[in-house]
DNA sequence: GCTAAAGTCTGCCACCATTGGAGGGTCAAG
DNA sequence: CTTGACCCTCCAATGGTGGCAGACTTTAGC
């Protein structure tokens, strides 16, 4: 049973220490729009409402949204992010199930890098042989609508 | 003035070498679906039709679809390639225009290599320091759920 | 206490490129 | 004439994020 919603007054909620969503916002470096998206996609329950409907965040909650924000600063995918983000609430996971999914991102990252990298070295190719100016024959645009 | 559009039957057309969209995608290596998306968004222009609205394609029309794939292989936008595929039918276009195009792509490109990179390399020195077997500690827990 | 500004609420649209499906029409072979 | 393979159009969804509209609340100044 996860712990229930609270209603506070906008005031007092500020007094004991919680945070409308500007300021879990500016808290966490989440905006407000992905504060509320992640709320909606389910990976922020049970956030707490003022009387007038304003969302309310505790530490807890900021802390939470940091840790997505990290996680997405290193690439991680919002399904990922919902697998590390229970792992992380889960004080008896086994580091391996954590290792596991980093490893699969991580994979794909190297296949991310690999195929630009590929793309990367045939356009440098091209264009070092293209001469830039005014002429239209272009080396670059002969690939392109090649035979291949 | 853009060539005018032509009706066909279906058999005659195939008979003078023109394609279905079918023939045309196999031709191509582009999906039926991008065919028609592309016919949409303008990239492709004056296609004809049969007398039951078929889509009918010449040579031209598979040429230019596969410009269009090759230029996504190599990873440029849609962006790009509508003003690839103006360069590439204007005979009289300065290789330094195609040049340019090919240069800002490049740029793109590195910087989201160098992103990724930068995600995977500390990844790997979160990773390396993560036991992987059933105890909870995880230095990689540690870092997204970190004070920083 | 009144007003104006700033903050918040919900909901919808746009991006990019691509895929999928529904529901219907058409062509060719048996 | 039926069957199956093709084609048509239209709509929706993906993943993350930003933007706007219209309505409400809170706060600050007077």
């Amino acid at each position: 049973m996860g712990k229930s919603e609270s209603v506070f007054e906008h005031a007092d909620a500020l007094e004991r220490g919680l945070l409308d969503i500007g300021r879990a916002s500016t808290a966490s470096g989440v905006s407000i729009k992905m504060i509320r998206h992640y709320e909606a996609i389910g990976l922020l329950t049970n956030v707490a409402r003022t009387h007038a409907n304003y969302r309310v965040y505790s530490d807890t909650d900021v802390h939470t949204l940091r840790f997505i924000k990290r996680a997405r600063t290193l690439g991680f995918s919002m399904h990922d992010i919902r697998d590390l983000l229970a792992l992380w609430q889960n004080k008896s996971r086994p580091s391996a199930s954590v290792k596991k999914v980093a490893a699969g991102h991580m994979d794909e990252l190297k296949k991310k890098i690999a195929g630009m990298q590929s793309m990367l070295t045939t356009l440098q190719h091209l264009t070092h042989n293209c001469h830039g100016d005014q002429r239209p024959d272009c080396p670059i645009l002969d690939d392109l609508g090649g035979p291949a």
